[in-house]
RNA sequence: AACAGCGUAGCAUAACGGUUAAUGCACCAGCCUCAUAAGCUGGCAGAUAUGGGUUCAAUUCCCAUCGCUGUUACCA
């Protein structure tokens, strides 16, 4: 293999979402997430893929369709649509959305079963248990009464059945995991989530069913169309469905061959397990390589408590994004909320970050250095280069060093601390001017030294928004609008050269007599709705 | 219940066992005026959950208590 085609690629998963419901704030925030990882990839000239879905089988959404008394395909399409529209809502730039449903997909599913059985790590079993008809599920003893009633449906009394299932011998496969979680001490993370895995295993890997009788939304298991596939199967295959390009013939060889392995699952911590030990086992067992790591991020809360449907506080992301903006909300999350841990939204502390970074810190200060420039230059770019600045200056020392930092940052998913580095170069902007005092300077007639300070202030801005871009492409856009650029940060195929990234990741990049446009504030400071 | 992790100022985070526990936001005061009352300077605030122990020295290590969270397999 290519080295170096190798470090230029970048695949990112979010988890494929079930299409029981409308997305929830959950879904939101890993996309979001992968988006801003995926654009800094694509910012550096790399080949990046994110691939986003959904998971579309199974008798849930057979029943949550009848109950609506659309076909079942039909409300599929309806959700599906429903995560299109967020998706675009929140300026994500997926570039594949992965359906279970879509064509392609059965054909990957048929031959990766086929192969893992060819190798003999699928067979036939009894699945004994007692299964409770309203939840359609084996249940433990624990989570029955003593006379075998179902604790979420006390008056249903639990049935015992004896049914035959295939497994998947993951059992098999619990040495060479251990090995792979030894070997690679990055490839489920962060440490907590990676500590849990390890404590699971430990304790032993049972096999696990992987197909259902009397389910019809699904595909049959090629070896014996009487059970249909279920869940991990199918699902996780969507990822390597994904890869195909479009029209290309479904096989597992095409799929594999230009994006495989996947560099990064991105999911929440629910779906750790089967990300980090179900998902890698399969793997080994149709003898691929497996994906470079799994990040499994904490989980929401509203003003501190728990999200829940029945408890009445669950959190719209399209009414949020519609009330503040892709831009707020995509920040918000971002940089308030450590990744990895389980994070609070509550909408004082929301407004006061975004007003805080946004529309006093880096809007502000790019809405006082046009004015200035128009007051005390009649608007004119000042003619001056990187090269007119010592090494020592401060804010070029600060914007040299942003590079290194920032990378590094978004590399290892700290996009709090990258926000927290890019805000500390607009912070010393605005120091720098006030420490300058243009308006001094502009009663003694001192002009040059007015547009040495406003310059290095402009550029400061620039290379903030720049670097910015991966988290609120639209802000971005307006600065460097402003600021006489027209790079478009949403034009995947423009910000991806690796020729604008060489120039705008380095300091002093604003041109001479750049033509600098109309000043008009970027962000709006926000205001607590009362009622709240 | 068992096992694991966490508990630092109003909020969010930081501190190889080692100076008066750091930073941002919020708040208060002063200064400035180019600007979205924004900016700058200064200030406020913590017995680092509680109680013990180890150590010359503990936010950091050990034990207990309280509180919160996670895991305990087929949950999307």
């Amino acid at each position: 293999m290519n080295n170096s085609l190798l470090n230029n690629k970048f695949v990112v998963t979010t988890p494929l979402y079930y299409v029981n419901d409308v997305p929830h704030i959950g879904s939101a925030y890993t996309t979001m997430i992968a988006d801003v990882l995926i654009r800094f990839q694509r910012l550096q000239g790399k080949s990046a893929l994110l691939i986003t879905g959904t998971d579309e089988h199974g008798q849930k959404i057979q029943r949550t369709a009848a109950e609506k008394g659309v076909a079942t395909q039909e409300h599929c399409d309806r959700v599906v649509k429903s995560f299109e529209t967020l998706w675009e809502k929140l300026d994500i730039q997926y570039d594949r959305f992965s359906r279970t449903t879509a064509q392609p997909h059965s054909a990957i599913v048929k031959e990766f079963f086929q192969r893992v059985w060819d190798r003999g790590d699928i067979y036939l079993d009894q699945q004994q248990g007692w299964y409770c008809v309203s939840c359609e599920e084996f249940k433990e003893a624990r989570e029955l009464t003593d006379d075998k009633y179902c604790l979420i449906h006390p008056n249903k009394k639990a049935e015992w059945r004896d049914e035959e299932n295939y497994f998947f011998r993951l059992s098999k496969y619990q040495p060479q995991l251990e090995k792979i979680y030894q070997d690679n001490p990055d490839f489920i993370q962060p440490v907590s989530r990676r500590n849990e895995v390890l404590n699971f295993v430990k304790q032993g890997l049972k096999d696990f069913s992987i197909s259902r009788l009397h389910l019809d939304w699904g595909f049959p298991v090629p070896t014996d169309p009487n059970h249909t596939i279920y869940v991990w199967f199918d699902a996780l295959l969507g990822y390597v469905t994904a890869l195909l390009e479009p029209g290309q013939e479904p096989n597992l060889e095409n799929a594999l061959a230009q994006w495989w392995p996947i560099n990064l699952h991105l999911i929440g911590k629910d779906i750790l397990r089967f990300h980090a030990v179900y998902w890698p086992a399969m793997l080994l067992a149709a003898e691929l390589p497996i994906p470079g790591k799994v990040f499994g991020h904490g989980f929401l809360t509203k003003d501190g408590h728990k999200m829940g449907k029945s408890l009445g506080n669950t959190l719209d992301p399209v009414a949020l994004v519609d009330k503040y903006s892709s831009d707020a909300v995509r920040y918000y999350f971002v940089k308030a909320i450590e990744l990895g841990k389980d994070g609070d939204f509550n909408e004082h502390r929301f407004i006061e970050v975004l007003n805080a970074d946004l529309a006093k810190n880096l809007g502000n200060l790019l809405n006082r250095t046009l004015g200035m420039l128009k007051k005390y230059c009649q608007g004119n770019g000042p003619q001056l280069t990187a090269a007119d600045y010592p090494e020592d200056h401060p804010l070029k020392v600060i914007g040299k060093n942003l590079f290194h930092k920032v990378t590094k940052a978004y590399e290892n998913l700290k996009f709090k601390q990258a926000c927290e580095d890019i805000l500390a170069l607009a912070d010393a902007s605005n120091k720098y001017i006030d420490d300058g005092a243009p308006w001094s300077l502009f009663k003694q007639g001192k002009q040059a030294e007015i547009e040495f300070i406003l310059y290095a202030v402009l550029e400061s801005i620039r290379l903030s928004a720049y670097f910015l871009s991966p988290i609120i492409p639209n802000l971005s856009n307006d600065i460097y609008h402003q600021l006489g650029f027209d790079l478009d940060f949403n034009n995947k195929n423009q910000i991806s050269q690796p020729a604008i990234f060489a120039e705008h990741s380095q300091w002093g990049q604003l041109r001479a007599n750049q033509n600098l446009n109309k000043a008009r504030p970027i962000f709006s400071q926000l205001e607590l709705s009362s009622g709240n």
